[in-house]
DNA sequence: CTGAATGCAAACAATTTGCATTCAT
DNA sequence: ATGAATGCAAATTGTTTGCATTCAG
C-alpha cells in the first residue's frame, strides 16, 4: 500500500490544493489498495465521512490523475477505475471469467510501441493499458463445464 | 464499404431474423463506413426513416455483434462504436491529437499474446485493440505550437 | 400462428454542472 | 482577501427495460 501522506506532499509540490476532503479521498483509496472506481472510493471515504459529496470524488481523483499521482484505466466494468501510480509503464491483464486484474510489465508491450513508431510515425502512449481474456483456472473450468 | 445485402444474407443464414428495421440499421452502418457509435447510426437512420427507435439501433447492433457479423470497440469517446467485421483479428491507432483511427494488423500484436499465454498461462483475447496516441502530424504541431 | 422484434416511455447508471457557501493559501 | 474547492441538487449522457402492439418465418 502507498503511503498517503507522501503523495499528499508530492501533490502539495505540484501545486495541489490541500483540502481536508482531498486528503480523506487519497487516503482512501491507498486503504483500497489496487483499483477502485469512484463508486468504491465514495463509499470508503462515507463510512468515515458521509459529508463527503460523490462530485467531490470525481473531481479530486481527476485532479490527481492529472498530475500523474494517479492512473485512470477502464477495466471493462462499466466506469473507470483509479491506482495510484507506481512503477510506469506497467498494464493489465484482465480475466473475463472471474474478473481478477494481474499487473503486466511493459517489456511485453514495449516491442509493438516501438513497431508502431518505426513503421507509422505513431507514438503510441501505452502508460496503461487493460488487455482482457481468460486467466488460467477460468479457461480450465471452461473446459469442463461451460 | 461493405455490401449490406451479402452481410444481412449472412446474418439471415445464422438464425438472425431479417425486420426492416434490422435492414435499414445495417446499411446505415455499412453507408458510415467505419466506426460508428449508436448514436451516429440512429440519427443517420433517422434521416430517412424517423420512425426506428433508438432502442432498436441498440438491440440490432448487439444481435449483429453476437453473429460476430459487427465488432464493437471502445475507442476511448464515451461510447462503444461498431464496425463491419473484416479481416479479423485487427487492431486500432486512436490519435489523441486529431482523433482519427488507423487500422492495425494483428501480426504486431500476435507476440504479446503467445508470450502473455506462454509466462502466465492467461489467454489473450485480441480480438479489436484500440491502442492510443499521437499520430505523426499531431506530433508535429505540437512540437511547434503545443 | 407464434415467438420474436418494435416503439415508446420510463428507469438506470455514470458523470457533469451551476451556484451559493466555505476554505486554503 | 481571493480564487479555488465543496456540497447539493439538477441536468446530461449512454444504455437498458417493461410492455402492449406488430411482424417474420
Amino acid at each position: 500500500m502507498s503511503d498517503p501522506e507522501l503523495l499528499l506532499g508530492q501533490a502539495r509540490r505540484r501545486g495541489l490544493r490541500i483540502t481536508e476532503q482531498r486528503a480523506i479521498i487519497l487516503r482512501a483509496l491507498c486503504e483500497l489498495d489496487g483499483h477502485a472506481s469512484v463508486e468504491r472510493v465514495h463509499s470508503r471515504v462515507a463510512r468515515e465521512h458521509p459529508g463527503v459529496a460523490r462530485s467531490t470524488v470525481y473531481r479530486t481523483l481527476e485532479k490527481l490523475r492529472d498530475l500523474r499521482i494517479l492512473s485512470q484505466t477502464d477495466l471493462g466494468r462499466g466506469c473507470d477505475e483509479y491506482e495510484v501510480v507506481t512503477h510506469l509503464p506497467h498494464h493489465h491483464l484482465v480475466c473475463q471469467g472471474c474478473g481478477r486484474v494481474a499487473d503486466l510489465d511493459h517489456a511485453y508491450f514495449a516491442f509493438v510501441g516501438d513497431a508502431v513508431c518505426r513503421d507509422f510515425g505513431f507514438k503510441v502512449v501505452l502508460d496503461h493499458l487493460a488487455i482482457f481474456g481468460l486467466c488460467r483456472e477460468c479457461q480450465e473450468s471452461r473446459g469442463r463445464s461451460g
